[in-house]
DNA sequence: TGTTGTATAATTGTATACAATAATACAGGA
DNA sequence: TCCTGTATTATTGTATACAATTATACAACA
């Protein structure tokens, strides 16, 4: 029994980004240390580590006023898709040339369980799905310089994606999409995987809801 | 008299990324807290802020053995320079699009003083500059997506820029390639503006030494 | 009314003591 | 010799007291 015990910052730093992606707390919104002190129940240690982690990825910002929430403004989004436009087709690449058997069942299965989720509108494990494959994508690129760009990039676009995971047509053309970067993967094809990958990218851009 | 007072924990933060991007801290060096507040004369938590932040740039990796130096390999490199080759020129573009008067002067003392430094052959100052002129494009690009994305990938290159700056053939070259992408932005041509920088950033990989 | 100086309060910044965890060294036995 | 368990040590993790800075409120004055 291996328990990878996770400290407490990094659970603070998980669960503070995620309110502030999913809009628990507003942009322009001022926190303080001592109030995320009490919602959170640790000590102002945890705290400021996530804070300060957060304000490296813009999430944040820390000043003597306090902590304001940035959050994701509607041209961070238009931004963030711009550029994932241009170099998500290459971690797809790089992943359809590194793959190995293993990953490529791991890829499998998140898109079988987006499938799954699909068919049954859950919403909810939708969503998780869809971020699950494409960050998996990122890793199986094998170079820590794309996930490390991606990752960050692609958890910022979370809440605007609310709408189009709850529409069932948008759902399975994603799984559709989805299904043809797979498979260019798993035939190591990797100028397919580029270019199914940048479709996909531009399809969900082009049903985000603002 | 405006004294921005900067926080040892920031000062601790560009001290030890440079120290790791100059190559100061090996890679794979095993430090620990108490050596680098011995070596910085601060104590611990102003450390522990700047190693996390450094963590989260994957140029340290902190673990109970100690706090790894990860820097940069040759393969990042390579990855940097495939990423920025993509969208580097979006960021020149979006600045041509949206610089001020100001901004252009600002951006424009920066060439004149590479141009300088570049004809004294003073390979530090050119360094210096030459990383001054990419970063104000990208702060002027008007995107904070862009900055943040791109920041971090062009201070990882630093260390292998070492060669090309001391060539004084290179050196003028890269001068000259600036002064085509400033006179782009100034047209505010942004199409111009983004070959310039594409093709700059082409010539910076091909005269890298790993 | 507006402005400027000053006292107060709120907030983050820093240092340090203590806790928890994991790595290491080493002894004992198969 | 190799493995395994265990004590020790080294290291990071956490809480908290105190310092420094900045924002804020307000009074005095022009």
């Amino acid at each position: 029994m291996e328990h990878k015990s996770i400290s407490l910052a990094d659970q603070v730093f998980e669960r503070l980004e995620n309110d502030i992606l999913t809009g628990v707390y507003a942009r322009g919104e001022i926190l303080n240390e001592m109030k995320l002190v009490a919602d959170l129940g640790v000590s102002r240690t945890p705290v400021r580590e996530a804070v300060k982690r957060l304000e490296q990825e813009s999430l944040l910002e820390v000043s003597a006023k306090g902590i304001t929430v940035l959050g994701v403004s509607a041209k961070d989004l238009q931004d963030i898709y711009e550029l994932r436009l241009h170099i998500e087709g290459l971690a797809a690449a790089e992943a359809a040339k590194n793959i190995t058997e293993e990953e490529l069942a791991e890829l499998k299965e998140a898109l079988d369980l987006q499938a799954y989720y699909a068919e049954k509108h859950d919403a909810g494990h939708i969503k998780y799905m869809d971020s699950r494959f494409h960050q998996l994508i990122y890793r199986f690129s094998g170079s820590r310089v794309f996930y490390d760009t991606l990752l960050p990039l692609h958890k910022k676009v979370q809440k605007f994606r609310g709408a189009s995971v709850e529409n069932h047509s948008r759902a399975s053309s994603s799984v559709q999409e989805h299904q043809a970067i797979y498979e260019a993967i798993a035939a190591h094809d990797a100028d397919r995987a580029e270019a199914a990958m940048v479709l996909h990218v531009q399809n969900a851009k082009n049903h985000i809801k603002v």
